[in-house]
Parts: structure tokens; sequence; C-alpha cells
DNA sequence: ATGGCCCAATACTGGCGAGTAGGGTTGAGA
DNA sequence: TCTCAACCCTACTCGCCAGTATTGGGCCAT
């Protein structure tokens, strides 16, 4: 028995069908194994196809574009980074574990399972307009709550906590990658987050002490 | 910048002949400015010679390949990363001063003229194996330099050292590139510098007293 | 002056890959 | 059983661009 035939043309009022849905969650997840080995450039939309047991039109049926494709992933990418991060910072009023809080959640995000943190973090078309804009706007986001602590804790200026800002999610998001990287596990996940959270807060910490490093 | 057309003793409007350094060197500069606002996939051959001055043929007597271009480019960005940094860490002996040296290091880096440092921290072809070695090559070898210190300083087992090295070598990386894209300079570079150093320095400097936070 | 040689620019090729157009197949209704 | 039709896959096109064969021009030796 053949599924309800169910037609796109004229236009579903409602988001009616679900093997459509469970489809194309079955080609985002291909779409992620081959963008997160190969990169964008590299990636063949027939290798994507492949993989996902389906062919290329379908493919394109549900988008349109190898770049739309891509979009859509790197969304769910910076959503999850993004809900994470903020999750961390609404667990808790203090700072000291607020930082903490954020730190495990770049390692956490690093670990997801699928790698979606390398298009968020090593994407290769940066050029393109679109890429930029929501890596671009993900990263300041975070770098802006950040900052919004450390203006709270040192009393440092706007533009000066956001310098901070930016450097502090650097130093998350290399000391997470690099963690997964080259650690097959020499230290755990908990012990990394802690360690380079403490370096964060320490260094925040002793801010409003301190004048210009003479 | 403007084609230089090489003009001999009468004026000639016409190409002149070059030394091969210098026309190598010219060629250099070409696609330097080309790679850096397009990144490697998006950049032309056809553009680079163009402006070059020069036509693909002769590019393609100084280098045989794209890639062989863009490595040359790289090797030479990587290599003054790794002067100015292991210049700062020799200028002195005190830790502390050693990590604002080295910021400043960054600092300059990405500020030098043409842009390199895009190459050494945005490339967009990190999956081509030669580069990806050579990239992860110097910044493994910063984070060396920089765990060294640590380590020095705080009696962090090798392994936790080289993951705050790691993750130190991300936040000059990461405060510079963003100091140098928003601040129309709402903060002069040796303020960025100071206070993205003062922030590493007691991050650091704190740590043998600490053990796991919390 | 003039012929010949060498070098550079123009114009081409070959391959690759994103996006699509036509066959084959299965199942339903008569 | 035969016809019809929806659907999916194979097979193609078309443009782009790194890398090269061909053509044209300048300079020197004779």
């Amino acid at each position: 028995m053949t599924i309800s035939v169910e037609r796109d043309s004229a236009g579903d009022p409602k988001p009616a069908r679900m093997p459509r849905e469970q489809r194309r969650e079955q080609v985002l997840d291909a779409a992620l194994e081959v963008f997160v080995v190969s990169g964008f450039h590299s990636a063949g939309m027939d290798e994507i196809a492949d993989r996902a047991g389906v062919s290329k039109p379908i493919l394109y049926q549900h988008f349109p574009s190898k770049l739309d494709l891509y979009l859509a992933l790197l969304d769910a990418g910076i959503h999850d980074l993004l809900t994470l991060t903020a999750d961390a910072m609404r667990s808790t009023t203090d700072n000291k574990a607020r930082v903490l809080a954020t730190m495990q959640a770049y390692f956490a995000f690093v670990e997801e399972q699928g790698g979606v943190y390398r298009l968020v973090f090593e994407s290769d078309i940066m050029n393109e307009t679109e890429v930029r804009r929501r890596v671009d706007k993900a990263h300041s986001g975070i770098a802006a709550l950040i900052a919004e602590v450390i203006a709270e804790d040192t009393g440092l200026s706007n533009s000066q906590a956001l310098l901070l800002g930016s450097g502090l999610q650097g130093l998350a998001q290399v000391a997470a990658t690099q963690w997964l990287k080259d650690s097959e596990r020499s230290i755990s996940r908990d012990e990394a987050a802690g360690l380079v959270a403490s370096l964060a807060w320490r260094g925040i910490s002793g801010f409003p002490l301190s004048h210009p490093p003479e």
C-alpha cells in the first residue's frame, strides 16, 4: 500500500507529511557527515546523495542548492551553540560559576555527535556572505554575553569588555577543539573545561584591582 | 597596488624585462592581495596574473601550481609569526613581560601590511593536507612555547600546560583579529595588547595555588 | 638592413561538479 | 491482463577555471 499521495504542488497549508520530514533529516545527517570531513568545497552532492541513500534530484527537492543545504546545517549548529551557552549563563548568577558552565558548554559542543562544531569554527566558505554573516553574528553574540559579565565584575569600558569577551570566546573555542583533537583523553572533559575556566576566571577577576600592566 | 610597468630609460610603456627575483616578488605581492580578499577557492589565477601585470604562463614559470603559490605565501606568513613570537619570548626572562611581548607580537602580526594573517588564521583550504600540516605545526609550536612558560610558572602537567598554551594562542589570535576588525581604533594597539596580556598573565599566574575550581 | 631566435601574450583544452532532463519500473484501476 | 500514471534513478549538460599549445613581436648578430 502506498502512502497517501500528497503533492506539494499547490502547497499544503500544514506541515502534513511525516515521511518528507524524516527524509529531510536523513539528508541532513548525511550532508553533515560529508561536510564535516571534507568541508564545503571538497564535498560533492553526489556523495551526499549516496550516503543519504537517495538520488540527487530528491536531494534538490529538499534543498534548492548546495549552499542552502550547508546553511541549514550551519544554522542548526549555531543554534546548538547559542542554546548551550545561553543556558550556561542562565544556570547561575555567580559569575565564577558562569564562566565554568560556559566553558563546559563549549567543550560539550565540540564533542557533540556529528562534529557540527567544524562548520561553526572551521568553515571553509567564510567568504560566502551569508555564511560569514551568521558565524560572525554567533561569535559576536557570545562575546557580548561574556562582555556583560566582565563589565559587571571589572568596571572596564564597553569596548574593552568586548575585546576581552571576544578573546575569551577564542580561548574557549581553541582550547575545546584542541582538547578534542590531540587528547585521546589524556585529560577528561570536565578537568579540561575546569582548567581553562579557571584560567579565564582568574584572568577576569584579577582586573578590578589592576590598572595598565605597567 | 597599481601595476608597476617598469619603464626603462627611454620611458617605454612596454612591459619591461625584470630580474627574476623581482618579478617573483611582484607576483607574490599580487597573489597575496587576491588571496587575502577572496580566499584560496574564489581566487583566480587570471586575476592574480592581471594584478601582477604579467601573463599566466609567466606566473606558472615561477610557481608550478596555484597551491604552490599559496603555500609560498603561507610559509612566509607563518615565518613572520614565528619570528615575531620567538623574538618576543627571547626579549626577556621575566614571564610576565614575555606574555605581554608575545601578545604584542600577535597584534603586530595581524596589522602587518597585506593581511597575511588571514592565510594563517582563516585559511579556506585547511582540508588540503599540506596547508593543514603547516598551520597546525605553527600553532602547536607556539602553543608549546607558551606551555613551557606555563609549566615553569605553575607546575602543571605537560598536557595541562599544552592545553592552556593552545587556549592562550587562541585568545591572542581571536582578540587580535577582533581588534583589527571592528576597532576603527576605539582602543590603541598597545592598550589592547596590554589588556589581553594582562588577562592572560593573571590567568596563568594564579595557578600554582589553585586546584580544580569549586 | 634583415633574418632568425627567444620570450611573452593570447587563445585554447580538458576535467570537474552543480544542477536537470528523459527512461524505466512499480502499482493501481479497469 | 492491459493501460495509465506517478515516481525515482541514470545519464546528460553547461559553465567554470587551472593549466598549456599556439601565435605574434622584439632584440641581436651578421
